[in-house]
DNA sequence: ATCATACTACGACCATAGCCGAAGTGTTGA
DNA sequence: TCAACACTTCGGCTATGGTCGTAGTATGAT
């Protein structure tokens, strides 16, 4: 086999504690100064210095400098997949103890994933829209139904604007923390974006965990019948 | 960030050149013995057989005993996907001197990829089926027109029964050589199964690569139009 | 029975690479 | 101009883990 050796690379390159911890911080998609990183990593910034850099070398992440600092993102969308991949395989190899902090318990509940909202909550959100038919569940990614492009439209997505980018869709995204498809893709994003702009949902700086407001838990009730757990 | 480390663990295990191999040699779906795989990663059986257990250990491989053999397989099409997902991102991440040998160059060519084809004979296919209107490429996957359901149907691939199955009816799978899309799923593997069926492709034992007969360029040619490289 | 084969367990060796302290460059602000 | 800050480079320490030789168990062939 000839590609083994640059598998192994990349994958190693994932595969240190600090690394995939400042990776993992990117998945949201947002950019964080190597100080920060080096905070998340639990290394220090010499450290984290070294790990970067290796990370950009190997076109992982892209830097932009502003002043003094230097700003660190995913390099695209392929990385953020690369690490969802990872992130199902971790999982399922995992039968041993486990244990679920608090903050872990948020993730759980609603969280980022690069762009597009994950977690029980976005699959509750998959599952309703699938029950009213808004959406149809295909083999890699979701298609919307006309009623499902009018509820859209009406809760402010538009819907036919989204097809045709050069990002996917409607890609069927595997949920690790629920091991239930929820929707990424350029409607994922849409979707995570007018959340937020209705105040509905709120993400936290410096994490992936995201918050719904006692409007969004009204809102997600009242416009599309989803009852969230307490 | 509080799944980081498991990532890790995940990403290293699949980051060592020796493991990578062997994942590699595996992708194909078929079941290899410990010493076949130790001899595709280049390392002595006491060496395989610690690797072999760890991989074991993190459920990414299954294993079957017979007689004194012991097969390993992939756990499953998520770890296939893994290493598919890194390995588009090791491929990108590599503008530096790469070698191409011989064996490479026949990888290059036709290969298989989990159970389907891949290399530069996949990919012309698809092309030339998106030509002449018999597939339309979608954003994950593909759809198969009237004319190509027909056109398959000549050539022996029942298409509307390869629907609805629990597996992906026509994964858009991401050719690491070549950077375009062949086709996964349900009809990759059939069309393949098929391919060999015909005499058109042979895939040779203990490796990825596959090889196109006579037969199967005249054929190609005649039913399709494709034309192949010498 | 005896031998060969397939695989595993243990132990020792050693290279890779992660880590930090110290010292450097470049940028901002006083 | 000086100091604080963000970040990088270098060098040395250390530990993790991949490697193989030796030795063991199970299975199959003669």
């Amino acid at each position: 086999m000839i590609e083994g050796p640059y598998i192994a690379e990349a994958a190693a390159l994932i595969g240190d504690p600090a690394r995939a911890n400042m990776l993992s911080a990117l998945m949201d998609g947002r950019a964080l100064t190597a100080t920060e990183l080096a905070h998340v990593a639990g290394v220090t910034p010499q450290t984290a210095s070294g790990h970067l850099a290796k990370l950009k070398e190997a076109n992982m992440l892209v830097v932009e400098r502003q002043g003094r600092h230097r700003y660190f993102r995913l390099a695209g969308p392929e990385i953020a997949q690369a690490i969802e991949a990872i992130s199902v395989v971790a999982q399922q190899g995992a039968p041993r103890h486990r244990p679920t902090g608090p903050r872990d318990e948020a993730m759980r509940f609603a969280r980022t994933c690069y762009d597009h909202l994950a977690g029980q909550v976005a699959v509750a959100i998959v599952e309703r829209f699938v029950e009213l038919g808004y959406l149809v569940e295909g083999d890699d990614d979701f298609d919307v139904s006309d009623a499902g492009i009018l509820a859209l439209k009406d809760f402010g997505v538009e819907v036919e604007s989204l097809r045709g980018q050069r990002r996917a869709f409607a890609r069927r995204c595997l949920d690790w923390s629920e091991r239930r498809a929820h929707i990424g893709g350029a409607l994922g994003a849409a979707f995570l974006a007018r959340c937020e702009a209705q105040g509905w949902l709120k993400t936290k700086a410096g994490s992936r965990s995201v918050l719904v407001t006692d409007a969004g838990r009204k809102g997600l009730s009242k416009s599309f019948g989803i009852g969230l757990p307490a």
